[in-house]
DNA sequence: TTTAGCACTCATGTTAATTGAATGCTAAAG
DNA sequence: CTTTAGCATTCAATTAACATGAGTGCTAAA
C-alpha cells in the first residue's frame, strides 16, 4: 500500500533512529533515502508530526526522535511485517523433532527469538498455581538424608533434599509417603501448603521426624509456587549503546528482569499480542513486546522480548508473532491427533 | 606484631587504594594516617618498594598503586585477618538449623559470603563425574509424555520430560524401568552414557519407543555431567568503579563467570586456600580467592569469591577462611555422629 | 504548496591555559 | 647513615574559550 508523505517520513525517521540511535535531521533523511522533497518540506512535516506528538527533540536545534506515541503509530500502521527467513528455518528444525517436551520446544523457540532479534527473551511458564501435583517420591540417601521429588501434571519437577536428625525407618517412611501421595495427588499447587497442614496431625502417627518432612515439603512448595521465568540473551543489553555505559542502569534492568514482577503488567493484559513501549515499571527506556502462547491442556504461557525503547519493533513483533502462531499450530495438531497409532512390534 | 616502617607503609597504601580506588601519594598517606614521618621519607620508601616490584605508578608523577606482587605480599604478610562479627552470627544461624541438606547449607553460606564481602561468590559443587546414580524414576503424564527423574547419591536431581510418539504401554515401561534401574544404579555419572549404550539392545525388546527413551536419558546425562556452578551477588560487579562504566568488560566478565571454564585454573590448584590475583583467564583486573570445602562422603566442593583486583583481600580471605573452616567442622561432626539415636515413639 | 535562503541554536570537539597532587633529587639537619 | 626541608618538574584532570556543523524555524519568492 502507498503511504502518504507524512507517514513515509515518520516511517523513515523511526527506522533510521532505530539503526543509528541518534536524532534524525531533515538533511540526513533526504540524503540517505533519496527523498524527492527539499529539506525544508521535511522540516515542515516534522514540525507537524511533533505538534501531533509523534516526534520529539532532544534540544532546540537537534534532529527528531520518535516519541512513545510515534513508536506506537509505527507499530500499528507503518511496519513492514516481514519475517526473517532464518527464523522460519530454525523454527522448522525445532518443530520437526518429535520427542521433545512442550517446555523444550518453547525454550528453544525463545532462544531462537533472542538470537535473531538480539533482544532479551523472557519465557513465563503457565501459572504454576493451577497445575496439579502428579507424584511425590522420596529417595533415601546416605547420611540420614533423603530427597523428595515432586512432579506436576505438566512435567515440572521440584525437589528438596533434607536431613533427618535420626536414622530413617524406611518402612515408616514408605507408609508415610503412601499416605501423603494419596492425599496430595491431584491437588493444585496453590492449595498444597494448606492441604499439607491438614495432613500434619496424621503424619505424626506415622513417623517421628514429621517435622523435618513437613518443613522440607513446605519449603519445596514455596519454590513451586514461584513463577517460572526463563531469560535468554541477557548479554544483548550490554550491546545497546543506551545502556552499555551506564552500569547502574544495567544493574537495575537486570535485577528487574530477574524478578517476576516484571511481567506483572504484561501478564495482566489479556490480549494475545501486547506492545509496551517505554513504560515498563519505571524504566521508560525499556520496551516489552509479548505474546500469549496456548499450550496443550488448557495451559497458557507467555513469551516476551525486552529491549530498549529504540528496538526494532518490526523485526521483534514479526518474529514473535510468527513463532507463537507456529507454536500454537504445532500444539493444536498434537492435541487433535487421536491416539490411533498402535504398537508395531 | 610490630611492622617495620616499610611494611607499614605498604600496608597503608594497599588498604587506602582498596578504599579509594585511586593512586595514593605521600602527602595523602601521612595526613590520613597521621604517620610520624615526613612526606619525603615516605617517598623514599615508596621508591624502594617500587624498585622491588611491590608498587606501580600509573604515570610519572602519579601516586602509587599496588602491583600484583604487592597484593600478594599484603595477603601473605600484612593483612589483619579479622573476621566480621556479622558473618559469625549469620553463619551460626544457618548451621543451627538441623534439617538442611549439605547443599542448602553451602548455598546459604555462599550467599552470606557474597553479601558480606560485596563480591561475586561462586560455588562449584563436587565433581559430578564421581557421583553415583541412586535412582531413576519415570512418571507418565498426560499427552503421551513422561518425566524421567534421576537422583545421585548426594541428592542432586536432574530431570527430563519427553514425548512418546505413540501411547505408552505402562506395563512395558515399568518393566523397562526396572531393568534400567537394575543396570544403572550405582553407576558413576561419568560412565552413564557408556552403560546406557550397552543396555540399548536389551531395551529394544521391552519397549517400542526405545529410541525416545534412549534420547531423553542421554540428554539428561549430558546435563548431569555439566558442572554445577552457582553464582551469587553478580550485581556487586556493577558497583565496582573499574567496571561500572565499561559495558563491554562487564559483559565479558559475566559470560566468563557463567561458563565453568572460569574455575578450571582454580580447580586445578589443589591447595586448600588459593589466591589468584589479576591473572584470571585474560582478565587481568579480576581476582579470585577460593577455598576447598570437604563435604560428607569424601566429596569436595569449592567456594570462591570473585571481584576486581582491587578487592578487600583481608575481608574476603578472612570471611572465606572462617566460613569454610566452620563448614568443615560442621560436616565432620555430622559424619562422626554414629547413628545411635533411636526412634522415640 | 513547495522551497531557497538566512539567522539562530546548541551539542560536540578542539585547543590552550590552569591547577594541583604527585614525583625525584639535592643539600642541610639530626 | 637517616631523615627531612626545599625546589624544580611532571602530568592527569579541570576549566575556559573557540570553532564546527548538523540541525532548527521563519520569511519570502517561485
Amino acid at each position: 500500500m502507498e503511504l502518504n508523505r507524512r507517514d513515509q517520513i515518520l516511517k523513515h525517521i523511526v527506522e533510521h533512529f532505530i539503526k543509528s540511535a541518534s536524532p534524525v535531521g531533515s538533511q540526513t533523511l533526504i540524503e540517505t533515502y533519496q527523498l524527492p522533497f527539499s529539506s525544508a518540506t521535511i522540516r515542515n512535516e516534522m514540525l507537524a508530526l511533533e505538534h501531533d506528538g509523534f516526534l520529539e527533540k532532544t534540544h532546540t536545534s537537534s534532529g527528531r526522535i520518535p516519541s512513545s506515541q510515534g513508536y506506537e503509530y509505527y507499530v500499528s500502521h507503518l511496519r513492514s511485517k516481514s519475517v526473517d527467513e532464518r527464523i522460519k528455518q530454525q523454527l522448522q528444525v525445532i518443530l520437526s523433532q518429535k520427542t521433545q517436551s512442550v517446555n523444550d520446544i518453547i525454550q528453544k523457540s525463545s532462544e531462537i527469538l533472542s538470537n535473531m532479534t538480539r533482544l532479551v527473551s523472557v519465557v513465563l511458564g503457565p501459572n504454576a498455581q493451577q497445575e496439579k501435583l502428579m507424584s511425590i517420591q522420596i529417595t533415601p540417601l546416605e547420611n540420614n538424608s533423603a530427597t523428595a521429588v515432586f512432579i506436576t501434571d505438566s512435567g515440572y519437577v521440584e525437589n528438596k533434599t533434607f536431613v533427618l536428625p535420626t536414622s530413617i525407618d524406611k518402612d515408616a517412611l514408605a507408609d508415610c509417603m503412601a499416605l501423603i501421595n494419596k492425599r496430595l495427588r491431584g491437588t493444585p499447587v496453590a492449595n498444597l501448603s494448606e492441604k499439607m497442614e491438614a495432613i500434619r496431625p496424621i503424619l505424626e502417627d506415622y513417623i517421628v521426624e514429621h517435622d523435618a518432612v513437613y518443613q522440607a515439603f513446605t519449603q519445596a512448595f514455596i519454590n513451586f509456587a514461584s513463577e517460572r521465568l526463563k531469560l535468554y540473551g541477557k548479554d544483548s543489553l550490554f550491546n545497546q549503546p543506551e545502556f552499555a555505559h551506564d552500569g547502574d542502569k544495567l544493574r537495575k534492568i537486570l535485577t528487574m528482569l530477574e524478578s517476576p514482577r516484571l511481567l506483572d503488567e504484561v501478564h495482566q493484559n489479556s490480549n494475545s499480542l501486547t506492545v509496551n513501549i517505554g513504560n515498563a515499571q519505571s524504566h521508560q527506556d525499556l520496551s516489552i513486546v509479548s505474546s500469549k502462547v496456548k499450550m496443550p491442556g488448557e495451559k497458557e504461557g507467555r513469551i516476551a522480548l525486552v529491549g530498549p525503547t529504540r528496538m526494532d519493533y518490526d523485526r521483534a513483533l514479526s518474529a514473535l508473532e510468527y513463532v507463537t502462531s507456529m507454536l500454537e499450530k504445532h500444539f493444536e495438531k498434537d492435541e487433535e491427533k487421536p491416539k490411533v497409532k498402535k504398537e508395531k512390534k
